[in-house]
Parts: C-alpha cells; structure tokens; sequence
RNA sequence: GGGCCUGUAGCUCAGUUGGUUAGAGCAGAGCGCUCAUAACGCUUUGGUCGCAGGUUCGAGUCCUGCCGGGCCUACCA
C-alpha cells in the first residue's frame, strides 16, 4: 500500500467557478484520488478556497458585506457545490484559516532567518478615494502609444505594449474611477527566489517525466532574461495574513499582509491541519503527510492544476519549501492542463458566457459532466466544450454503451429467471475470451490511471463496456434460452457480474451511476478485480438483485438547443 | 517583441526513439439481431497528416521559412 498526497489548486473565492476551473485541477484530482483509493492505497486529497488579496475585498465590497464574511459563505457555496460535483476531499479548507495564518508567517520566519527576505523600499501608486493602493492592473488610462482610454497600469489589452502606471495619460482608479492618484513610498518583502535558482533548476531537470507545458514554463521562468526574479510576498491590503516573523512581530511591516500567492500554496498544508482539527487529531496525524522527518519520506505528492497555476507550483512555493530549510514535503508530480474553451470563445466569468458549476448541476446529474470533462480533458491542447459534442458523447457513451447494457441485462434476466442470479449450465470458451481481453484492458486502463493520461483511460474504461456489448450479442441468451434455458443462465450470471465489474472500474468517472449499479445488484463488494475471473464470480446463484431505474436519460434535441441559447452569454 | 504549445478523416482526438498499404470514437452507408434507453453487433465510405522547401535509402514524426490557433511574459489570481 502506498501513501499518496493529493492537492488540487485552490480555487478563487470570488464567485462560482466554470467547467473550464472544474476540468483543469479539481475534477482530474478527484478522479486520480478516487481511483487510488480504490486501488488500496491511502490517500489524502485536500483542496481550499484561496480567499486573499484585492479581488475578494472588491467582490465582497460589491456585495455590501464585510469581507471575512463574504468569504465564509462563499466558502460554504463553494464547499456545497463540490459535494455536487462529487469531489471527495478529504479536507476543504480555507486559505484564511488560523492554521494557514501560523504556518506562513512560519515560513516567512524561517526564510527571514535563512536570509532569504529581502526588505525593499518601491513606490506604488495609491488612491485617496478608495483609500488603498492599487495593483496595477486596477488603474486605468489612456495609452500613450495607441490612444486606448482603457488601458491598464500593467499592459494595454487593444495594442498589447507593456506598461508603467506612471506611463498612463489621465491615470484613474479602476476601482472608484477617482483621479486622485498620487505615488507615495511603501516597504516590502522580497523572496530571494534568485539565490535558489540553481537549486531550483537542478531540482526541475530531475523531474524528466513531468509534461513538458509543466517543465518548460518553469524553464522559461529560471532562464529567461537574468533568470529568476525575486518576488515581492507583501501587499498593503487589510485583509490577508499579517506580516509576522513566526510569532514575532515584524518591525517596519505594520499593517501589512503577505501576498495571497505566497499564502495560498502553504494552505495545502494549513488544511492538512484543519482536516486533523476538524476529526480531533493531533499534530502528528497531518505532519505524517507533510514533513519528511515525521512519517512522510514515503508519501507521494501529486499536485493538479492549469497551466497558469504552473510558475507558482514549479518556482514559489518550492522556493518556500527549500529555503525553510526544513525537511518539508516537495511535490513529486506535477499534473497541470491546458484550457477548456465554450463554443468557438473562452469561457467568461465576467461576461457569464459558459456553464457555471452551479448551473450544470442544475440542469443535469454530476456524472453526465464529470464524464464528459474527464473524457475530454484538456491535456495535450486547449479543447473545446460545444453542446453537440457534449449531448453525442453523453448519449452514445453513457446512455447507450453502459446504461443500456446494465438495462437489457437485468431485463432480460428479470423477464426469463425473476430478479436474482440464475443458477445452471457453466461459463464457457466466449466467457473465457471475455475474462481474457478484458484483463488486457483492464491492465491498460490501470497504466494510464496511474499515468493521470485521463483521456485514454476514458477511452479505454468506454471499450470495456462496448466488450460486453459484443459478447452479450454474440453469445445471444435470448436465443439460446430457447434451447437451453441453463446455458441462457450461465451467460446472464456472467453479465450480471459484469455489471458489478462495471460498477467499481467505473466509479471514479461517475461515482453516482457506479452507486446505483451496486445498489442495483444489492452488493457491498466494491472490490477493485485484481483477479478478474474472482471478480466476475462474486455474485453467486440466487443472490437478488432488482432492475435499477434507467442509468442516464438522453439529451434531447430540444434541450440542446433551449441550454445552448441559454447559456450563450450575460448569466443572469 | 520574446518564449512555449498547437494545426492529422465532416467532428473530437491517438499516433512511442523517423521504417512497409496513417489509427480510434462519433457522424454517413450497408447488413444482422430483437434482450434493451429506436438501444446492440458486424462490415464499410472518408485523410496530398496547415503550406513550401530541406536532411535521409526512408518523414505525420527531424531542420528552415511561411500561414493559422492558443497560452505565458513575473503587481489578476
């Protein structure tokens, strides 16, 4: 048995996220820890809302609450919609947890005492109006090279040149709109990101077999131009994780609070804590899975993510880790995925063009999605989600191949030999073929699990059911039934454990489904098939069983056409 | 501007270190079956592998250029 620390990236608390959030790091982690639990092995899957920085104080200012409570209800909404989707977190935190607090201004300490933080004195613009200082992204002003009044402090997005808020003509707060904006002097912290680098980078190329969008971005980042940059980890914003060294307060660094980026990847760790305050354990049982020297030199760490999250993941927060100079866990496997579009276009939270979490549960079961993404998971490129596409799939692979299989073998079975297991005849030369093709495939489906190549083991899980398909038509029990009703029985025994068989290969695609197939044949054993010719005799003769309601209703046309209108732009 | 990824049948995608007649699913066509959610099975029609050169005995696979799509570019997170 192996031990395996899963983590997905922490989601954003400002509002609900899109499929295009679900199916690049929540959705495959749930998937993979799903399946390794499956599989035996231990497994803690842990995930969280990131909840600092200026964007949650603006959403929350939107919504008229104070900012600490729009975050604890949007924690919940989002806590509630990922029981939706099915996502087995052991633990969903939060990054402003009191644990998450300790544990960063203890790794701050610690990268202090390693002389690994630097303080430096920067001018940034601040706005009287708003009271704050704005990241430059939040002022706007006209271009001075092509004459766009929209452009940011940051980059103009009509004539893409970089920019310096000072470049901006009429500079203005995109916040409040205020003019009143003046550069005044502020002191923050740096992560000395540079004295690691070559650590860093020795520490990338030994990972040869991470996904290359994985290593060549991080490559980009260690040497491009002068090669990695230090990163400032400090804002001036109210809400987030005040500046301490460890417990000490830190002089000159009053009413400041780290950046969410340098807070948010230690909550992987802080709700590792709250997950064993929350089941009443002590310190040891969360150190076990993230300190080396305490239990954890055999955990194996495998992070999800998108693409963007990549830097973070690669440079950061390892940087964080290795210049604590304690033996915390690295992240041995980095699994990151490319974009999900809508329709010819991005998704768009701000325009609400796409399906929204909430919205799909809403209008179909968590299976239907789940099957649809996974199968369909950007790993290679950026893929697209049409309606078509999404209702061909849906209907072909869930509806047809396996929902259907599961229904005229209980069916037929129900109507000939009532609703147990039959008893009679034995399983012969077309069953064996089964048992052997299936071990085949069943190794390979298990090899791309284990791999995280979730498209192929999608592929590969889909002609595992089109197999029984095959073999129920050729050994054709309604035909045989007529002369022989026990090798009808025989045959129909086999399906019916095939169906169980289906139920646990199955489960970590559509957990659902997999539920009521086992309910269905009134089984517990979810026992993954080591042994496949075991597998397929754990229903005896005469055990009961009962005809499940149909698996997956099809996507009609109609509905097709009425959520494609729906959801074409502007969510209401 | 720079970097990375990508362009393979109508659609969504596979194609290991270059090696004989380029694969799958869906869609289309034909046949079969009738247990089943008009479901299933079998057979089958589709491709000058973005374009143009080059290296090689041999290139979808390597190199160069061009065209198209995408992402990143460090203060959004």
């Amino acid at each position: 048995m192996s031990r395996i620390l899963i983590t997905s990236a922490i989601p954003y608390i400002n509002g609900i996220k899109h499929l295009g959030n679900l199916i690049g790091s929540q959705l495959p982690a749930d998937l993979y820890a799903r399946y390794q639990r499956a599989r035996g092995n231990e497994v803690m899957f842990i995930c969280a809302t990131d909840e600092h920085g200026t964007p949650a104080e603006l959403a929350a200012a939107k919504a008229g609450q104070p900012v600490a409570e729009y975050c604890a209800q949007m924690h919940e909404v989002q806590a509630d919609i990922a029981k939706g989707f099915r996502l087995s977190f052991d633990f969903f935190g939060r990054s402003s947890s009191e644990r998450n607090k300790k544990l960063t201004q203890h790794f701050a300490g610690k990268l202090a005492e390693n002389g690994l933080i630097e303080e430096v004195a920067e001018k940034q613009v601040y706005s009287k109006a708003d009271g704050r200082f704005l990241p430059d992204r939040y002022i706007e002003g006209t271009c001075p090279n092509c004459g766009y009044d929209k452009a940011r402090g940051d980059q103009c997005e009509n004539c893409t040149k970089q920019l310096d808020p000072t470049d901006l003509i009429e500079p203005r707060s995109a916040i409040s709109g205020s003019t009143e904006l003046e550069v005044r002097e502020t002191k923050h912290l740096y992560l000395r990101q540079s004295r690691l680098r070559d650590k860093l980078d020795a520490w990338i190329d030994s990972k040869s077999d991470w996904p290359v969008l994985t290593t060549s971005i991080a490559k980009k980042w260690l040497h491009d131009g002068d090669g990695l940059r230090d990163r400032g980890i400090t804002r001036d914003l109210d809400w987030g994780v005040p500046v301490k060294k460890g417990d000490e307060p830190w002089p000159g660094m009053e009413g400041k609070v780290f950046y969410v980026w340098f807070d948010a990847p230690i909550e992987y760790i802080g709700a590792t804590a709250e997950w064993a305050d929350a089941n009443g354990l002590d310190d040891s049982a969360w150190q076990r899975w993230w300190r080396t020297d305490k239990g954890a030199q055999d955990v194996r760490y495998v992070q999800f993510m998108g693409k963007d999250n990549v830097p973070f993941h690669t440079l950061s927060f390892p940087a964080t880790i290795m210049g604590s100079g304690e033996p915390w866990k690295l992240v041995d496997y980095i699994k990151s995925f490319n974009y999900l579009n809508y329709d010819g276009g991005q998704f768009s939270t701000s325009q609400g063009r796409g399906v929204f979490m909430d919205q799909a549960l809403s209008i179909l079961p968590a299976d239907y999605w789940r099957w649809w993404l996974l199968s369909h998971a950007p790993e290679s490129s950026d893929s697209e989600f049409t309606w078509e596409n999404f209702q061909v799939s849906v209907n072909k692979d869930l509806a047809d191949v396996l929902g259907n299989f599961v229904s005229r073998v209980t069916k037929f079975c129900r109507a000939k030999f009532g609703e147990h297991v039959p008893a009679g005849g034995t399983y012969g030369p077309a069953e064996h073929k089964l048992i052997a093709e299936l071990k085949k495939r069943i190794r390979a489906y298990e090899n791309f699990m284990e791999s995280m190549e979730i498209r192929k083991a999608a592929q590969e899980l889909r002609a595992i059911w089109v197999a029984g398909n095959e073999y129920l038509q050729s050994a054709a029990p309604w035909t045989v039934f007529k002369e022989d009703p026990d090798h009808a029985a025989a045959i129909i025994r086999f399906s019916l454990n095939l169906i169980r068989l289906y139920a646990v290969l199955s489960a970590p695609f559509i957990p659902d489904a997999a539920e009521k197939m086992l309910q269905a044949l009134q089984t517990k054993n979810d026992s993954w098939p080591d042994n496949v010719e075991q597998a397929l005799s754990v229903l005896p003769a005469g055990h009961n069983f009962s005809v499940p309601d149909v698996l997956f209703a099809k996507i009609s046309d109609e509905q097709r056409e009425e959520w494609q209108a729906r959801f074409a732009g502007s969510r209401d």
